[in-house]
DNA sequence: AGGGCTCGCTTGTTTGTACAAGTTCCCCTA
DNA sequence: TAGGGGAACTTGTACAAACAAGCGAGCCCT
């Protein structure tokens, strides 16, 4: 049973991609859309919010919602899982681990997963038959013999966990930066040593809170870029009805 | 005048970074919240989203919310502008106009921008007195002569602009990689050609869309990184592939 | 001790109402 | 013609009331 609002949001969001409502043109109104669909207000105010979260639209008190793009920036999922991202994008993709060993916990990794045995694995990736990615991922102890049981060349590790364990990453914290290659990674990725890679740096978590995994994620040079949209308009969404609600 | 929601989620926030809820520990319920403030239960909610949306706090049905982390990361909100950002995070930083030029547009920017004619301006920005990033601003020709009047040192041209001119940055997309350091960038960013850079690409409108600049900023590795919080819910970000669309 | 089940608690969704605050545009006036 | 005033419209905030859905703890039975 899918909501309402989400309902409406995806209607929204096909007249949007589909070119209905072209880009920096206004959106209907609120009472609008509400009577089209025969919905309370407030529920049309979650529904334009899940797309003001997207950067699909742009409000402001007192003018209508105006139309900012038409590319929508993908979920949570996508951007955790690169199987999952290049999935929905259409793209060939491959992954195969390089190296994997149990090993004690550094002093930093300690604390970021909350154990003293770690498992590291080098895993490659690769689109469109051409290596892009470098992983070097640290699984906390529990979360270690799951990752162990999974083939060598296991496209989805997040589909994969899940399946096998139940696992879902829930939270995520990333940092994002630029680095020189050095030898492994220019070796593994086919590029020359000191030449830019995006890296992305992140810890994940349960939906409890409690870490799984802190990985340094290295993309070559002109493979890959991440995409954001945001707004000034410090609360661009929220609603009103009975339970209001929301996420920017 | 401020909106009870805020105050409400202000207090929720110091609370937190006061370690009254510990990471890792339970929030209050929502009712309790309500109950405590003396708001309505959406009123609450409203808050705790707020809360949400910063990756202090998550949440999923059934269960109480959990504390997720005690840094508030608001770094993409200051993605705007470099001064508001440095000051925020108390740095001394400063800034230089190298080059400012009027020409006409490129095809690529004229689509972006909506006009014919563009002012392009390249300007380095220091941080803590070491040259840190190099900007290339291409603004839309109907802001052109308010950018032209200011000082060569501006130390924020976000605020500038507001001050003489009211334009206000409303919306921004971004697009981030790494790439190498051409001859230009080396010497004014003082490293050698071909290390690595972090480049931000941006175009950025006013609060009826109208695009008013897009840039090609790139960051001394090591000097910036960008950081997101996110949730499985919703998030602002995605992955690219290739350099779809801000060819010049 | 272990497993299953129920019940209470908590968050998620939806509707309704009211007012506040900001925008847009028309009309009237100087 | 330029500017001011104001009315209509639109989004933002806040309240109250339900019900649905998921979680967790405790109870009971085997």
């Amino acid at each position: 049973m899918v909501a309402r609002y989400e309902r409406i949001a995806d209607e929204l969001r096909k007249e949007i991609l589909a070119g209905v409502h072209p880009v920096g043109s206004q959106l209907p109104s609120e009472s609008e859309l509400a009577e089209r669909h025969g919905a309370a207000r407030g529920t049309v105010r979650q529904a334009v919010a899940v797309l003001a979260a997207e950067g699909l639209v742009g409000s402001r008190q007192g003018a209508r919602r105006i139309v900012l793009g038409r590319v929508r920036s993908q979920s949570f999922a996508e951007l955790h899982s690169f199987a999952q991202w290049a999935r929905a994008n259409g793209y060939r993709f491959g992954g195969q681990v390089i190296e994997q060993r149990r090993r004690p916990a550094s002093g930093a990794e300690a604390a970021r997963l909350g154990c003293e045995e770690v498992l590291e694995v080098l895993r490659l990736r690769s689109l469109e038959g051409e290596p892009v990615l470098l992983e070097r991922t640290v699984y906390a102890e529990w979360v270690a013999g799951a990752v162990e049981k999974l083939p060598a060349d296991c496209e989805s590790v997040t589909e994969a966990l899940y399946a096998s364990a139940g696992l879902v990453f829930a939270y995520g914290e990333h940092l994002i930066d630029a680095v020189a290659a050095g030898a492994v990674d220019a070796r593994l990725l086919g590029v020359r040593r000191g030449s830019p890679l995006l890296r992305q740096r992140r810890t994940t978590t349960t939906h409890e809170g409690r870490p799984v995994e802190t990985s340094d994620d290295r993309y070559r040079a002109g493979s890959v870029a991440f995409s954001i949209r945001n707004s000034i308009g410090a609360n661009p969404l929220a609603r009103q009805a009975g339970d209001l609600r929301f996420e920017r």
